[in-house]
DNA sequence: GCCAACGTTGGC
DNA sequence: GCCAACGTTGGC
């Protein structure tokens, strides 16, 4: 099994919106990067967990985390001429975006904020705690994984 | 294939 | 709101 991360804004879509939905479900759309894509699309497998990281908001961090619940399939949003995430270049043949689907798991017990992140010596290797980082979707080594849940 | 211009991300 | 960092685009 592995761990990943993924980051979303919170005023977009947040760990709560996430724990309100019927089914917890949420297909994980508008992803527009290609190694983020590459990673929903050909490595992250029913049953792996994924911490919910809050960016672009009074305190980035993480919030919680989730499950995949349903492996790469296309993107809708990027067929649909008035969503904000359309892409004409992809076409429902060849579709260019890929999502997975994740299910609420839990909330942490507190947000653990990124300046605490980037205080681990054990973490200095985190894509996410390098600066300039953008990847959206990270994977994350089952070492991270710990330490981090020990910082909760 | 290079690289300048441009748009986006995301911390602060 | 600012701006550094980075990915993408497109002219040549």
């Amino acid at each position: 099994m592995a761990y990943w991360l993924m980051k979303s804004e919170p005023e977009e879509f947040s760990l709560d919106d996430l724990k309100s939905r019927p089914d917890k479900t949420e297909p994980w759309d508008g992803v527009r990067n290609y190694q983020a894509r590459n990673m929903m699309r050909d490595e992250m497998k029913i049953g792996d967990l994924a911490f919910f990281y809050h960016s672009n908001c009074e305190t980035p961090g993480i919030a919680g985390i989730v499950k995949v619940v349903r492996e790469g399939y296309p993107d809708h949003t990027a067929f649909d001429p008035d969503d904000d995430h359309y892409d004409p270049k992809s076409i429902p043949d060849s579709p260019r975006w890929y999502l997975v689907d994740v299910e609420f798991v839990r909330k942490l017990k507190r947000v653990i904020p990124l300046v605490e992140l980037k205080a681990e010596k054990e973490l200095k290797d985190m894509a996410l705690v390098r600066r300039g980082n953008r990847l959206s979707v990270m994977p994350v080594t089952k070492k991270q994984w710990d330490h981090i849940l020990k910082m909760e």
